[in-house]
DNA sequence: AAGATGAACAACCGCGAGGAC
DNA sequence: TGTCCTCGCGGTTGTTCATCT
């Protein structure tokens, strides 16, 4: 027997989502929560299937969610992790709050292997790359001594050191070196361990972990009122616990200018003047 | 100014894991 | 225990925007 089709194809939209389509899909996980993705698209009257909807509100549609570009230090923790837990970037992104595995896979393919290719490093294996023969003389005079060395030292180092090299791309001396364990497990030892799920498991990080993310506290007394009226799911609420910078987001809620709204579908008006 | 090219990112596709029955 | 269904993950593609010629 064949794989069952994630949903019926036919007559549905594909390609990049509306602002329509962005409101209806907020103002039905705004009412129901997270629930059977595959209902959610006709519930919540969209022409889309149930995974594109998923996908929608994991990678671009969460109030959790940090835009913007990663900064240095996170770009670190990838690469750290990444040599840790190769391409999973589920995993990966689950220590990053307010990152999707998406946002980070595509970071890793359009800037962090190409910085690692110039210093000399297999972004695969996060080892040396090997110089080609014929190109040897080249690399020899448009890599500087340094990265040379670099890429000497990070042959038969572990991951962890990899942090230490100093390169120019990193500026590694501006900031903290994070061990494995400190990046692995959260400051609480009460607090419940990360799952796989880049959804919902990124409130179990530790916010002191990765500093550049804590919130404010402005938007913890919100959000923590938000999630007294009921309204959303537990997970749904967890999702509220780290929350970041909102500033940069697109089709996202401008939260600042919405504070004073209350969290029903109601408050959403917001939506109906983009 | 216009076309070509490349970079960045959003979205899709197929597969596997795990749960329900 | 086996089958089906749903969800999540990782790889890949498509689209948009910026830069170059």
């Amino acid at each position: 027997m064949g794989r069952q089709p994630c949903c019926d194809k036919v007559g549905l939209k594909k390609g990049p989502w509306t602002s329509d389509e962005d409101k209806k899909l907020i103002n039905f996980i705004l009412a129901n929560g997270q629930c059977c993705w595959r209902a959610v698209p006709k519930l919540a009257g969209l022409l889309r299937c149930g995974k594109s909807c998923r996908l929608r509100w994991t990678n671009y549609l969460r109030p959790d969610l940090k835009r913007g570009l990663l900064s240095e230090y996170e770009e670190k923790m990838v690469i750290d992790l990444h040599s840790q837990l190769g391409n999973r970037w589920a995993k990966i992104a689950s220590h990053l709050p307010g990152r999707t595995d998406n946002e980070i896979k595509n970071h890793w393919n359009t800037h962090i292997k190409k910085k690692l290719k110039k210093m000399g490093i297999d972004p695969v294996t996060h080892q040396p790359l090997p110089p080609p023969e014929v190109e040897v003389q080249v690399q020899q005079s448009t890599i500087s001594t340094d990265q040379t060395n670099d890429a000497k030292m990070m042959s038969g180092i572990d991951s962890n050191q990899l942090l230490l090299v100093n390169n120019s791309d990193f500026c590694t001396d501006e900031i903290p070196v994070i061990q494995p364990h400190e990046i692995l497990l959260p400051s609480d030892q009460n607090s419940p361990t990360p799952s796989s799920s880049s959804s919902s498991s990124s409130s179990s990080c530790s916010s002191n972990v990765v500093g550049d993310l804590e919130l404010s506290q402005s938007f913890e007394d919100y959000y923590s009122e938000i999630l007294n009226s009921n309204i959303w799911d537990d997970d749904f609420g967890d999702t509220f616990e780290l929350l970041a910078d909102y500033d940069s987001g697109k089709n996202v809620l401008d939260f600042e200018s919405s504070l004073p709204v209350v969290a029903d579908e109601d408050s959403w008006e917001i939506f109906n003047a983009v």
